[in-house]
DNA sequence: GTGAAAGCGCTAACAT
DNA sequence: ATGTTAGCGCTTTCAC
């Protein structure tokens, strides 16, 4: 393998002045510089990185934690995010949990570690004590709702999105509404949570316990749902979905099993992914990729020590089809 | 920040016992073990992989190709290799190329940086002779069809897919079949082609070269199609498209039109994603998160300097729904 | 403009 | 069972 001092050797100059035309630094004779590049070429030469990250405490790879990438709303925030990584020239490390703690501590290792230079929750389990904590060894930025002083927060308005959905439901007269939420734990499950919550107590619907459901991830999730509420004594006539794919499921055993939709009953999905087109699904648009981008503009702030807003939101949209 | 030479002074002991205690070497007496472990306790020590990475000559890191992750068939593909790379021990760097020569170059610098330890190949345009070059820096397999002597390969027996989708339309008495495929630059998109064709010469279908459709994506692209197809002067009466995406969109678009299918039009996708479930779309199911584990089976063979089988190929599922 | 030399933090061959 | 020592390949002060 060859190497910087090889070049030096050949060229006839110090690795110091290799090292200078290799960062392209000033102060290098155009001459000494060209029989650089040539011996370079000559040798096939090729840096190693590692070397330069240990010189450097640095490794520009930002790592991301997901719970799963076969997701759709998952699927966009990365390519929202290696899309930018691209412009900042970092790379990209994926980290699958599956929101189990001890492969998310497993992960935060890696900052510590000094193999990445940063990280972006896509979501996660962890406190926020233990967060904060993680906070000392890099930069950390997360997209979703997190109880932290010391970490900064991109995401949608969940509770907005809530709202509009309840909203629009109200509008069309409905009075006995359900959710269905992702992972109860995570922040966007709980932002959710709280805000449908805030709702019924405002507006004062009719509620029963068996009318949420949580940790539904799948269309197969949303036949069972569907068929878990047709064996319900009282049934809502609405639900508000916190997943387009779990929506549809849903809607498809609902019709399948007899029931007309918008109809009998209205579904709200989120995220306005391609099946909630073929569904015609009411849906609430979330600008996923955007919160990508901008997570990663932030750690780049971060990493130039420039200050950056605690908390960054997006707007959301409702986009009326078939199913309301 | 502490380091290695700070534990052995605290501890009393030489950097190489902390090495050894680090990396569970036996040959360490249990009581200088137990100072050790104490004193990286008490200093909050965190090794360092940069320069474990330097000294060792490797990173532990696995790169990954693909043209972009919000994709069904890539994410899935991505889950099968981020599971299998989470048994390893490995991490994985994920690589949005868009099919981008000057991107997809930039990615296999990597290799040659030191920076991955091999690289998968998810779907890459470069050609035979590059990656066989590439191939020297590092181990390399690839989850399409490539035509190198010096990659292994795992992909479904895509060849065989195209076979039961147009026997099936053939069965149902179909002679008038258009295809439509994704990346047509890609080794899944020119073997589906190929093998399409063949049948098409062998059965000597009816044919019209406007029935060919490639670069297809999305369901903006299906809804496009249909469209398209409807203007024609003579049409298919059947499609069989890469994509349940594309087809999903396909479908939708030719009810809206009042078409019938499968009574007037018949349609058969690939993949088997939630979409084709709502959608009710007879499609070929390809065991994707499993070629994704064999990927990284194979690479992990290659770096214990086993033998792998050069070419490995699993077997497809035709799952028949309501559209043929 | 250029080079010598001291790190960066760890591993591993070798000696004891 | 433990320590000495020489790297791994590059960056970066500092001196000239």
């Amino acid at each position: 393998m060859t190497n910087i001092t090889d070049i030096a050797k050949k060229a006839g100059v110090s690795r110091t002045t290799v090292s200078r035309v290799l960062n392209n630094h000033p102060y290098v004779k155009p001459e000494k510089r060209d029989v650089v590049l040539q011996t370079i070429e000559d040798l096939n030469y090729v840096p190693n990185l590692n070397a330069i990250n240990l010189s450097r405490g640095r490794t520009n790879i930002i790592g991301v934690i997901i719970p799963r990438i076969n997701h759709p709303y998952f699927s966009s925030l990365i390519e929202g995010i290696g899309e930018q990584c691209h412009k900042y020239d970092y790379s990209l490390l994926v980290y699958q949990s599956h929101n189990n703690l001890s492969r998310e501590l497993l992960f935060f290792d890696m900052l510590k570690n000094k193999q990445i230079d940063g990280i972006i929750i896509g979501s996660c389990t962890l406190q926020a004590t233990a967060l904060n904590e993680m906070s000392h060894f890099g930069n950390i930025v997360s997209c979703e709702y997190s109880d932290t002083s010391s970490i900064a927060q991109v995401f949608v308005k969940h509770e907005e999105g809530i709202h509009m959905a309840v909203d629009h439901l109200r509008d069309r007269g409905h009075q006995k509404i359900g959710l269905c939420i992702g992972n109860s734990r995570s922040g966007v499950g709980m932002s959710r949570k709280k805000a449908f919550f805030d709702l019924q107590n405002k507006h004062r619907f009719i509620w029963r316990d068996d009318w949420y459901y949580k940790d539904q991830y799948t269309i197969e999730d949303g036949f069972q749902i569907a068929r878990n509420m047709l064996g319900q004594q009282e049934r809502p006539t609405a639900l508000v979905v916190g997943s387009d794919q779990v929506a549809a499921g849903i809607l498809y055993e609902l019709r399948e099993q007899g029931v007309s939709v918008p109809g009998e009953f209205a579904i709200v999905g989120f995220d306005n992914q391609p099946i909630s087109k073929i569904a015609e699904l009411t849906t609430i648009y979330q600008p996923v990729q955007k919160v990508g981008n901008i997570a990663v503009d932030l750690l780049q702030k971060l990493a130039l020590q420039k200050d950056v807003p605690h908390v960054t939101q997006l707007d959301l949209q409702l986009i009326k089809r078939n199913t309301t």
